[in-house]
DNA sequence: CTCATTTGTATCAACAAATGTTACAAAAAG
DNA sequence: CTTTTTGTAACATTTGTTGATACAAATGAG
């Protein structure tokens, strides 16, 4: 279990918790929706209450609701809050500094990946948490 | 595990060839370039070479060189030659099928996975290998 | 033809990231 | 005080990426 899916993780836990009309949801159940374990979702709401997505409250009766309405929510804040980093890695190792082609490859590559990351959160900032709950409950529009 | 710098290798690679008109080109040459093993290299224009971006021979004198002009290869066909997979997975284990939530939302993120990466395709696909090139050695356009 | 060179690929080890699991302190409600 | 629930640490498990060794097959040079 290597592929990273926290993002899809986090967009089905914010789902859940917006039909939930800001009533407290316990990870226990989140856990039971989305198939996995309590902590697992908990982990993913620490990073979504870092983010300012969600609220929680610990003790008898606690539970995490959403920080502000689904519509002024998109999935390009969801997809910062998990942190899942860039599309592609840069060399693990830096390249030869003899090579021409290795001294200068890696200045390319980052202006390339800062422009493949902004054309990913423009698109996906063109979505709102209410649009995908929309669809989910209506049918695709 | 590792972050897969395989697009960035590939991209380096392909730059090395493109600069060496025509001639064939050492995995081991290649790799010292990149800072890795020839293996690995190997492993890379395989993959380069199932895409048809680039062409090997055995044997004394052999090596690898570009199937087709630098200004015809563009790095969504690179994208695509080393297979690194989407933006983002889908859930590890599949959703609660009893959950209005679980039983839709992987429809959902299918649809928006294959979204973005049409993007991140239309937008590789404006940088040709040669664009590459020229900023690798003439600075920044 | 024979030999040196180089690719192509299998195999295995080392390592890193994501997930699953257990455990327990801290907070809050009743 | 007791129960419930979050927050987080710690550790095991799984899997993908990379590195390294080995060797057959291909091919050019002599």
């Amino acid at each position: 279990m290597a592929a990273n899916s926290q993002f899809s993780m986090a967009v089905h836990v914010l789902t859940m918790l917006a039909r939930s009309c800001g009533r407290n949801m316990k990870s226990d159940y989140i856990a039971c929706s989305v198939n996995t374990n309590a902590v697992v979702i908990r982990r993913l709401l620490s990073q979504l209450n870092k983010a300012k997505l969600v609220v929680s409250q610990t003790g008898a009766s606690g539970g995490t609701r959403l920080a502000r309405s689904p519509v002024d929510i998109n999935l390009a804040d969801v997809y910062k809050a998990v942190e899942c980093g860039e599309v592609f890695a840069l060399h693990a190792k830096s390249p030869s500094q003899d090579c021409p082609v290795g001294k200068n490859i890696a200045a390319v590559l980052c202006h390339l990946q800062r422009e493949i990351d902004k054309v990913v959160g423009d698109q996906l900032s063109q979505h709102s948490l209410a649009d995908v709950i929309e669809k989910i409950e209506h049918g695709w529009a």
